[in-house]
DNA sequence: ATGAAAGCGCTAACAG
DNA sequence: CTGTTAGCGCTTTCAT
């Protein structure tokens, strides 16, 4: 590491370059009106001083920052790092960089960090959710730039949403239970409505298992989200105890589902045989485990993309733009683990 | 969304609360000496006016951003997702806040990024692995910040290393299975050496077998990393066909690992009856799937902690500190997946 | 504990 | 295509 005297600036490459600090700064942006053979010198000079643009400066004078600030509940989850990719690759072209911070399924935290993130003033924000706190609604809508909810549909959005009915996607797989003959259905998720998306698909059970009739007392509380493999395998095991009658499991993701399967298999339990388990994400672990794991695909690379798209056009639009509303097709993927 | 009317600055709180902007300043650090009672009309002031802190303003002048950039291979990987959060909450309590990015593998996406992250000024960056190209190499040497090369033991470190020696660790996993009989083993990974990490644990897997005088002719080439579980299942579909009387398999994460596991379970071969299977990673699923994988724990939440710890020694040593090497200790998971 | 003046490094706006 | 001037919103520095 070289000691620290101080970089250099685009006075310095101006000087080197023999031009005005006004040229070097075109000669570094993609439009800017220099000659090539300007542009040339001025790169070269920087080079040689090894100078590195400074977008700090760059953003207070231009008011750009270039940022799009994104939450969500937790970095180690899958289906989140698909939406992240999908956002990155739809905004790259545009020249937006993704700043990312994580909630831990805590809308306090979410507070804390949406603040944090427009202090950076980023040019639009991408949350996790329908679900804040009062303070942290009043910064979004008071933020002067796009806001777009994702992963939920929100009763009263704060801007744009991208997203799609957790409770009406477990609807569909409670549906299919019963439809292949299956009465007794249980369902393990988290045990607070921290995870307000796992609070929904609990909610979307309940209301589609009473449209068919049947009881929900099978409701198996997890422990605090997230609900992972341990989790599933646990809540399992707790199922098993209390109604070892059971028919069919829904697990709040494809993680506590194969964990619960993984128990069935230490147990010796027939798999969809004796139980189903359907879950939730269309995780890679999904399609590959044995049984391959009937689930519900919500597209989390799409709900980036689209997430993506919705930010350019509010930009196009302007302020006084339509709010948008894009729906994620979510898809039913039937699998081994509940067929008949 | 309220219309984009100018949003408030300091002076616009200053004037309301009847004080001068520097005030306002001192109100909204940790340690500004200001009275309480100025500290509360301010803050009142800014309530009022929905006033937001503009940190790139406060970037420029006082030149302390308060990020830390770090890139990562893919952010959906549960490893990397896990230093990352060690990374992040070593240095919270420093205000300091990462910037994240991602390279796919590829040192020329690496160099684009680090140029990327440097222009926004990061107080020190960490990255992943020690391999990079020319020009990256003098990006950072040249940043004049704390560098950090994790996940490796680079030949010839840029700054501060924080990492293992994948190869040693493999050949953990050959002597373990050496020693419980195995000969004829063989190894699935990447087929190139994209994956630094991936080609330096296929070197440990060739050294150690020869170290045992075995053969080294059942590498299996899965294709471009990341190496995921379809392609260890199919890795080991192709290594079942070719050399039906392996005994053993070392993968390059536990993810293809399991994807290989539930090759054998759709083909009726017993694990570990028939053959054996390691992974690496100590990924959730290696504790949980049946039979469980044996596997390295790389501790990846502690390489996060560690390269905050270095970091924040560093700004303590100043640029004439010592260079910090910290070695991380992997740990052997001996699982069901190899036992005898 | 508070204020006044200056300036961080770049670019908008205007001129030529 | 290139240059000049001013200033983005804060904080450093120096004063009181």
């Amino acid at each position: 590491m070289s000691l620290t005297r101080k970089p250099p600036t685009m006075i310095d490459v101006a000087r080197l370059a023999g031009v005005s600090p006004m040229t070097v700064s075109r000669a570094f942006k993609q439009d800017g009106s220099v000659s090539d053979k300007t542009r040339t010198s001025v790169m070269e000079a920087a080079d040689q001083l090894g100078y590195v643009f400074d977008s700090t400066a760059s953003t207070l004078r231009s008011q750009r920052t270039g940022f799009v600030a994104v939450t969500i509940p937790s970095i180690n989850n899958a289906n989140f790092a698909d939406t992240v990719r999908g956002l990155s690759e739809g905004l790259k072209p545009y020249g937006l960089q993704i700043l990312l911070g994580t909630t831990d399924y805590d809308t306090a935290k979410e507070e804390e960090l949406i603040e944090q993130l427009l202090r950076r003033r980023p040019e639009a924000i991408v949350v996790t959710g329908g679900k804040h706190t009062e303070r942290a609604r009043r910064l979004l809508e008071n933020a002067g730039i796009p806001v777009v909810e994702t992963w939920d549909l929100p009763q009263d959005p704060i801007g744009h949403v991208v997203g799609f009915s957790n409770a009406a996607a477990v609807g569909d797989l409670v549906d299919h239970l019963v439809e292949t003959g299956r009465r007794r259905i249980a369902f393990i998720g988290g045990d607070t409505d921290r995870d307000t998306r796992g609070a929904d698909r609990r909610l979307g059970f309940i209301a589609a298992m009473q449209r068919h009739g049947l009881p929900t007392d099978r409701l198996i509380a997890a422990g605090p989200p997230p609900i992972s493999m341990r989790e599933g395998a646990n809540a399992m095991a707790h199922l098993l105890a209390e109604r070892p009658d059971t028919e069919a499991v829904i697990c709040v993701s494809d993680l506590s589902a194969f964990g619960a399967l993984t128990e069935c298999e230490r147990r010796g339990i027939p798999v969809p045989g004796r139980l189903a388990i359907a879950g939730f994400g269309d995780y890679e672990i999904a399609g590959i485990c044995v049984p391959s794991l009937t689930t519900v695909d919500p597209r989390p690379a799409d709900i980036g993309r689209k997430a993506a798209e919705a930010i350019l056009e509010a930009r196009e639009a302007g302020p006084a733009g339509p709010r948008l509303s894009l729906p994620i097709g979510t898809q039913l993927r039937l699998r081994q683990s509940t067929a008949r």
